[in-house]
DNA sequence: TTAAACTTTCAAAAATAAATGAAAATTATT
DNA sequence: AATAATTTTCATTTATTTTTGAAAGTTTAA
């Protein structure tokens, strides 16, 4: 396979996963483009490469840098702005995890938090199976969220290495 | 709070948090519903509750059933068929991080994989960043799946708890 | 300060995803 | 076998999300 074919195939997997996991496409498939370039792209590139409008490239690019995975870039001499990905894999699985564990895992757990407190007849058969299945998922999101925090701070190595002594 | 209030409000959270994940948001608020009722329910008391049309609550009952989180009961004497939720949490989460790994990251790390094998000039940037990225991306997905395979065999204690020994 | 270069905004349009509901198909009952 | 109950399908409608592109805003340089 050559390269120009291998970038397309790679820009469209990596729009595809995202837009299975909740993240817009095209998004994605900016990220996706701004990996594989060594050097930071401009947003007239952007578009060029992947046939976008100029306000589509523009607030995807500002939702990457929101998101942490991608920054601005100025040359000298040069006018425009330039794009540039982080590459280190682990940095962006971490970027991305954070990030979503802020803006959408955190608030459930609020919700659950309170949830948790609702009163009710515990002969009730509907009330017991409500506080059940709520107080059961509070706590496995409980634990999912403590186990993010614990990876958030771990090295790569710990992910790349020695969690795999544990698995048999 | 009331149970109904925190019945609507737990189903409203469950969808939002679906919607936001890639998964349906009725099919997630069928889910929660189903989560709560003690008794399995009729195509009928789905549409009854969360006001939606016969064709959506079949349609998002088949696709709960292929998840594997809904089962479909037959009530002697009963004419009509009833609709059950596991319970289970951590089953739950299993059943999810399963079907989702089969369905969305497997096929990624095949086309990864054929990615690796792109060909080009060593001297070229172009070319040495595109394969750095693909072969760090590589490694990390399938470093996830074996993670998840892992977790996929092991037992509920495991998450809930040795796991958290290794963590400081 | 003017004008050109560039970036951002956002109302409208297009594309996509989800829901409806009535008809067709299936299944059980008499 | 006819009929009644129930489930499934799917063309159409509705809702949601994404994209466009031109106008407004901003920055830089002469």
């Amino acid at each position: 396979m050559e390269l120009a074919e291998g970038k397309l195939k790679f820009i469209e997997a990596w729009g595809k996963l995202g837009s299975e996991w909740g993240i817009n496409r095209t998004m994605a498939q900016v990220h996706a483009l701004l990996l594989v370039s060594p050097e930071a792209l401009t947003t007239e590139e952007v578009m060029a490469e992947l046939s976008i409008s100029r306000g589509n490239a523009n607030m995807t690019l500002r939702d990457l840098i929101d998101w942490g995975l991608v920054e601005k870039l100025h040359k000298t001499g040069e006018r425009k702005e330039f794009f540039y990905a982080e590459k280190d894999t682990w940095a962006i699985a971490r970027r991305v995890a954070e990030e979503r564990k802020k803006r959408e895992l955190d608030p459930v757990i609020k919700i659950l938090a309170q949830l948790t407190e609702v009163k009710g007849d515990e002969k009730d058969p509907a009330y017991k199976t409500f506080k059940t299945s709520v107080n059961d998922i509070n706590k496995l999101a409980k634990n999912v969220s403590k186990t993010l925090d614990t990876m958030l701070k771990a090295e790569e190595s710990w992910f790349f290495g020695s969690i795999f002594k544990i698995f048999k």
